[in-house]
Formats: structure tokens, sequence, C-alpha cells
DNA sequence: ACCTGAACACCGTTCAAGT
DNA sequence: ACCTGAACACCGTTCAAGT
């Protein structure tokens, strides 16, 4: 009685053989869902049904979700890519991990709410700031500048982001944007009036720029002063 | 039969005479609520609750929670000042409104999170823009300069209200990101270990200062190139 | 040690039904 | 025209119980 009859445990094995859970593969799932639905693909929920288990079961691995946004947010930041110390200036080098910035915040909507919202500790992001401190340094920034101008540089590059995605996301905001603008007063606001084209323009990469050289030229300014 | 009996019908006057709805009420009740209790407040569950109504009743006045955020954050920023336009130079007429702006995104600290969060499209908003186009105006700076500036400056002071509110609401976090930089790898991150206490400084006025003034020296540069 | 079901205390939004 | 109750389809987190 104690053989084992064919008894097909098929059920288990629906999909490929159930990996065990781990930080790793939560954080993981966890990017797949933000990047395909964005942020509010980031519930524990969601995060829990795809990896086929309870959301109780996250919480062996992670301690909340505040914790594992941080997690996911640096997982993100994994794609942010620098190029070598030597080739270019430090401008071309730092504008140019800004722009890698950008560019991953904008093909994974989510990221970039996560990144104004949530305070990044991993080490992908504490690279991308070394390596920013590195640029300011080498151009004769100092201290407190630096560490100033990077937390401005890099909120200025997440907000355009975030800016840019949560409209896309919405859609029919922007239009409600646009037609209360196109209804503007003429006399109580002349000035804004006259600006509507320029202050709902999303014109991304040249709007972009512009804001990115207006604050590095601030910074070397005050290279020095605080 | 008829005549009206001495029925008590005390239980409707519990508190004063409730109010008939209305858009108005609605949001006042609504900032009360996220300056009371932050960004949480914002809930049309607990709206209806201090309204002492269900949540479906609100829907009669809005359309949904987003399109109240932005009626409740406009509502907010009735509360910054402006200084009248001819006193003081343009410079520190813009310094004040921004000023003005971060103390109430300061003391009502759910709203900084609105600002960051919600295209801001009522009558005090666009007043306050509208009066910071002027003070450049008056500058010298050209339009679009103005435009880009003005988003970048409102931008700047929305974040960092939002970062520092928000890290006092959670509070447990702060220690955590203290904790993770001070056990910095200080061989893989060299510049940002000799930066740790300029990164986590949140010494307020003088560090929002700092970030006023690069950013508005950096546009009064490229006044009029885009 | 890890995983789970079930529960708790919440959400926003809709809609048929009432006045 | 306005208001409501009840329902739908979600949330994050906890905790006793299982293996």
């Amino acid at each position: 009685m104690t053989n084992k009859p064919t008894r097909t445990v098929v059920s288990r094995r629906a999909r490929p053989a159930k990996e065990p859970l781990s930080k790793e593969l939560i954080v993981e799932t966890a990017l797949g869902l933000v990047k395909s639905e964005g942020s509010s693909g980031l519930s524990m929920r969601k995060i829990a049904k795809a990896l086929d288990t309870g959301p109780s079961s996250l919480y062996v691995y992670v301690t909340n979700q505040q914790e594992l946004s941080a997690y996911v947010l640096d997982a993100g930041l994994a794609e942010v890519t620098f190029s070598s110390s030597d080739s270019g200036t430090w401008q071309s080098r730092l504008l140019d991990v800004l722009d890698s910035y950008l560019m991953v915040l904008f093909d994974a909507p989510g990221i970039a709410e996560l990144a104004l919202t949530t305070i990044p500790v991993g080490h992908n992001s504490l690279g991308i700031t070394e390596y920013m401190l590195q640029q300011l340094n080498e151009a004769g920034v100092g201290a407190t500048s630096a560490a100033w101008g990077i937390d401005l540089l890099t909120l200025y590059v997440s907000s355009v982001a975030f800016e840019q995605t949560s409209r896309n996301q919405v859609g029919t905001t922007l239009q409600a944007v646009k037609a209360s603008y196109q209804s503007l007063d003429a006399k109580r606001y002349p000035l804004l009036m006259g600006l509507r084209e320029e202050m709902t323009s999303a014109d991304g990469k040249e709007r972009f720029r512009w804001g990115l050289e207006v604050i590095l030229q601030g910074i070397l300014q005050r290279k020095n002063e605080v």
C-alpha cells in the first residue's frame, strides 16, 4: 500500500518549476511589473500573484512596500550607463550620465515616480552619485557645492521624467490643462497668456538640455561659495 | 391624528445644522484633512466621513480624486503671499514669493506632494506664475527662458519641500539612510564618503537659498538663448 | 525557516434606488 | 437635482497555523 502509484502531480507544474522566493526574485519581478504597468504595478498583491503566491509571503524577504520600492528603484538604475573616465571632458561625461539617467526613467515609466518619492540608497544609485561627484570634482567645484549640485541635477532629471511620463499615462489630463490654458483670462494673466505655448510645450530633449545647462552654469559660478 | 406630536428630531442635530454639500465645502474640508493628516488625509472616504456623508456623494461635485487634488492644491496655494510690485528689486520680490511658497508647502505637509504630482491649474497657482513671470520679464529674461525658468524654480521649491516633509513623516527612513551612508564602502565611494555630511544635511534655509540662487544665476546667464 | 489562508482595516468608483 | 447604500474590485499588513 505504501508504493507510489502513478499519481501525476501535474498541477504544480503548470509552469516551469517554481523557483523558491528570494529578495532578488521579488525585486526583479516587481521591476518587471513597474516597467510594464507603471507605478501601479508596484503592489504587493500583484507582485505576489506574478510569483504565484500570496502577499504575505513577500514579508519574509522585505519589511514593507517602502523598502521594496527602494530596492526596485536601485535595480532600475542598473541600466544607467557611464562613459569611461577618460573620454571627452568632465562636462560631456556629466551630461552623458544625466542623459542616460533620463532615458532609463523614460522607458520604465513607473521608475520616475520612484526616483522622486523614494530615497535612493542602493549600490547603483550610490555609484551614479559617486561618478557625478568625480566629474564636478574635476571641474574644481567645492565639496558642498558639488554635493548640493548633484542633488539638484538628479532632482531635475527625475522630475522632468516624472512630469513627462505621468502625462502620457493620464492622457486626458494634459488636454484638460491645455484647455484651461486656452481659456485663460487675458486681462488677469497677460504674460502667461503670451507664453501659453512655451509653458505647455513638452519638446523633450531641447528643454531638458536647457535646464541641465542652466543648473550647471549656476553651479560653476558658485563653485566654492556656500 | 395629523397633528404633530412632540417628536424631538434631536438625532439630526447632534452637530450644527449640516450645510449642504458644495465643491467649495468639499475642497476646504479636504484641505483641512491634508493639513492635519498629510497626504493620506486626501481620501474620498475620509473626506466624506468628515462631511458626515458617504463617499459617493462627493462625485456629484467632483469627477474624481485627481481633479479634487488639483483643487485642493490650488486652495492651499491661496496662502502664498506677494510683495507689491514696487517694493525692492525684481530679484528680492522673486525670492520672496518663492520663500513664501516654500513656507506654505512646509506647514501643510501633504501639499508638497500634491505640488509635485498634480498639474496646477487653479487661479492661485496661475496668479503666482504670472507674478513670477513679471519679475523675470523685468529682469530682461526672454520669453522661453522665463517660461522654462519658472517651471524650474517652482519644481525646485516643491521638491525641497517634499523631501523635507516626507522625511519628517517617515522618521525611520532618515535614520536608515544615515545608517547606510554611515557604513559606506570607502574604497568604492571615496568622494561620497567625504561628503556624507553635506549630502545628508537638511540645514533648510541655507541650502534652499543656495539652490535658488544657482538656478537664478543660470537663468540670467542664458537670458535669451534657447 | 519558510510559507500560507484568512482576516483586518482600509482604498476609489459605480450604479440602482430613493427623495 | 441631489443624495444614499450597497457592491465591486482593489489596497498593505498581520498573525496564527501549518510544513
